[in-house]
DNA sequence: AAAATAAGGTTAAGCGCTTCAACTAATGTT
DNA sequence: AACATTAGTTGAAGCGCTTAACCTTATTTT
C-alpha cells in the first residue's frame, strides 16, 4: 500500500502530529526532530494524500475552469495563460468545455463543487446567474475573465469589449466604410462590442446594417462562411465585415473567398481576440486585440487572493483592448 | 455549513449507513425507506462529498490529462474529444501542459497522484518511460495518446505515425519532388514520421536532405520560419517541405514569403494532423490527417475500462493516417 | 417444524489527515 | 523565588463517507 503518515511517523519514531506540523511548518518543532522526520519522508517517499487534507477543511489545490469550448483558440490560449500561472502556485485546473450550454454549465458546478474544488474560474458565456450567486453565497471563490457582467457583484477580470467594437468600428470607417456587416452570437461580451460598434456609427451618423442577426449555429467557421453569403447576397453588401470573433473572422473570409471576393480588395474584414489565428489566415488578420496571458495571469492572482483570503473586496478589473492592423482591411475604392 | 449524510439521515430518520446505501444502490432496502430518503436528499439539495468518498478508496472521477501544450490546435482539439467522452460518464479533465518538459511532467504525475486521480492519459512527448513505469507498478491506470512507443507495456491508442511520415513523402514524390526538407522536433512520433518518411524516399533511391536538423525551439511557428529560411539559403534548396504538424507547416508557409517564394509554386509544404488550421492556412493545407475524434473517444474508452477494472489485458490501438490534399502542394515545375 | 436463507436495517471501525487541548521542560520576567 | 510564557511533543477527536459485521424479522427450503 501507499505510505502514510503512519508509516512515516512510526519509522522517525514520533507520533503523527508532529509528523503533520513538519509537513505543514506549524507549531513548535526542534531542528532535531524536525531534520529526522524529513529525511524519513524522504526515504520512504511519502506523499501526503490531499484527499485526507481536503477533507480537514484544507485547499484541494485545484480550480474548476469553465470555458465555452477549449478547442476555440482563444480560449486555450487564456486557459494555457491560466494554468501557467496556477502552476506557479501548485494549482491545477479542471477543464470544462461548456459549449454555451448553461445546463451544461450548471452540471459541471455542481459536480465540481462535490469534488470541493477551491475556486471557480469562470470564461463561459452564460446569461443565468443564478448559479454563480449561488456560489457566492456560499462563500466559495468566484473569478470572471474575459465577459462582463456588470449587473453582478463578483470579481471580474474583462475586457472593455465597448471600447473594442468600438475600435474596430472606427477604424473600417475611417478607412472609408460606410455599409459594414457584423457577425455576433448572442453572448454579453458581443452584445457588448456591438454596442460600442453601433456608437461609432451614430457618432459618424452611419445605419447600422439591416441584415444584422445573431448566429445560433456553434461551429464558428461555418457560421462565419453562413453570414457572408447572406451579406452579399443582399442587395446592398457590405463592404466591410467585423466578426467578433477571430474564428469568425476566419469564416469570413471562407466565404468570401467561395464566392470571388479577394479580402481586402472587395472585402475588408476585422476579428476580434488577436489569437494564433490571426497571423496564419491570409491575409494576415486585422484584429481586435485581447491581452490574453495578462488576463490569465490577473485573474488567476485574483483567485488566489481569494483563496487564501488575503482579500475580501470585490473588484472588477477593465483591461483595454488595442487594435492590431494587418492585411485583411484597407480603404474603400469607390 | 453543508448538508452531509448526517442531516439526511437525521432528517429521513434512518442510520447513515442507509443513506449511503440508496445513494449506491447498494444492498437491500425497501422501497418505502428508498423513496423516503431520495425525498430527503432533494428537499435538502444533499450533495455527497466526493472527497470523502475518495477517502474510503472510491472513484474521484477524475483523470490527469498530460499533454505537450493546450494552446496547440491539435491538442486542444484532442483534449476537446477526451473531456467529451469523459463526460458522457461523469469524468472530469485536469489539463496539464507539459511543454515537452520531462520535469514538469514528473512533478505533474507526482502531484495528481496525490490528489488521487483515477488515471492518466499522457499525450505528452516524453522519453524517460520511469514515472510511466511507476504509475503501471502502483496499478493506476495509464494509457498513452498520440504517441507510441513499443517498448512499453501500457495501453495505448497511437497513429501509425511511420505511415504517416511514409504517405507524406510519397505524395511529394509522386508530384516529382527529389529534394524534401523535413522540420521535425525530436520526439518518438516525429522520429517515426521521420522514419516513414525516409523510406519512402529510399524506395524510390532519393538522397534524405543533409541540412537536416531537429528543431529546439518550443514555438512552432517560429521554429517552422527558422528552419525554412535555413533551408532556402542552402546551395540546394528543397522544392518541398514536410513538416511534422500543422503549425510547423504554418511557419513554412510564413518563412517562405518572407523571402518571397509563394506556396506551392515555388514550394510545395506538406503538414501533418490535419486540425483547424490546415483549413485557415492559405493556401489551405495538404497535410496528413489524424482521427482526432476517434482517438480521445477510444483512448477515454480504454482509460474507463482500465477504472472499473473491465479490461485487465494490455492493448495497442493503431489508427491509421491519411492523406487530405488541399493546396499547398503541387507538382514539380522544372 | 426445524434449519437455512433473504430482506431490511444498524453499529462501529476506519480511510489519512489536521488540530485542539494537554502536558512537560525550559526560559524569561519582575 | 514565584509566576508567566515559550518550546517541544503527544493523545485523541473528527472531517464525511463506505462497508464489514451483526442483529431482527420474514420467507423458503427440506
Amino acid at each position: 500500500m501507499r505510505t502514510t503518515i503512519y508509516d512515516v511517523a512510526k519509522e522517525a519514531k514520533v507520533s503523527i502530529a508532529t509528523v503533520s506540523k513538519v509537513i505543514n511548518n506549524k507549531g513548535h518543532i526542534s531542528e532535531k526532530t524536525k531534520r529526522k522526520v524529513q529525511e524519513v519522508i524522504v526515504a520512504l517517499n511519502y506523499q501526503p494524500n490531499m484527499m485526507a487534507s481536503a477533507l480537514m477543511g484544507k485547499r484541494t489545490k485545484t480550480i474548476g475552469l469553465l470555458i465555452p469550448d477549449i478547442a476555440n483558440p482563444f480560449f486555450s490560449e487564456l486557459a494555457r495563460s491560466i494554468e501557467d500561472r496556477g502552476h506557479e502556485f501548485g494549482y491545477n485546473l479542471v477543464m470544462c468545455s461548456t459549449d454555451y450550454i448553461q445546463e451544461k454549465e450548471n452540471k459541471y458546478i455542481t459536480l465540481l463543487k462535490r469534488k470541493s474544488v477551491d475556486g471557480f474560474i469562470i470564461a463561459s458565456g452564460f446569461e443565468n446567474l443564478d448559479k454563480i450567486e449561488e456560489l457566492v453565497k456560499e462563500d466559495i471563490p468566484v473569478a470572471i475573465v474575459a465577459r462582463d457582467s456588470p449587473m453582478f457583484y463578483v470579481n471580474t477580470v474583462a475586457l472593455d469589449d465597448f471600447m473594442g467594437g468600438y475600435l474596430a468600428a472606427s477604424h473600417l470607417i475611417e478607412l472609408g466604410h460606410k455599409n459594414i456587416g457584423v457577425i455576433a452570437r448572442d453572448v454579453w461580451s458581443n452584445r457588448e462590442r456591438l454596442r460600442g460598434f453601433k456608437q461609432a456609427l451614430e457618432e459618424n451618423k452611419l445605419e447600422f446594417t439591416p441584415d444584422f442577426e445573431f448566429i445560433k449555429e456553434i461551429n464558428h467557421i461555418e457560421a462565419g462562411k453562413y453570414m457572408t453569403r447572406k451579406y452579399l447576397d443582399a442587395p446592398h453588401p457590405p463592404t466591410a465585415i467585423f466578426a467578433c470573433n477571430d474564428l469568425l473572422a476566419a469564416g469570413v473570409i471562407q466565404g468570401g473567398k467561395e464566392v470571388g471576393m479577394s479580402v481586402p480588395e472587395d472585402l475588408s474584414v476585422i476579428g476580434f481576440d488577436n489569437t494564433i489565428l490571426a497571423t496564419i489566415i491570409e491575409p494576415p488578420l486585422t484584429t481586435i486585440s485581447q491581452p490574453i496571458q495578462n488576463m490569465g495571469k490577473e485573474v488567476m492572482d485574483i483567485m488566489i487572493s481569494m483563496i487564501t483570503g488575503e482579500v475580501k473586496e470585490k473588484r472588477r478589473l477593465t483591461l483595454l483592448p488595442s487594435l492590431v492592423e494587418r492585411k485583411s482591411t484597407s480603404k474603400l475604392t469607390v
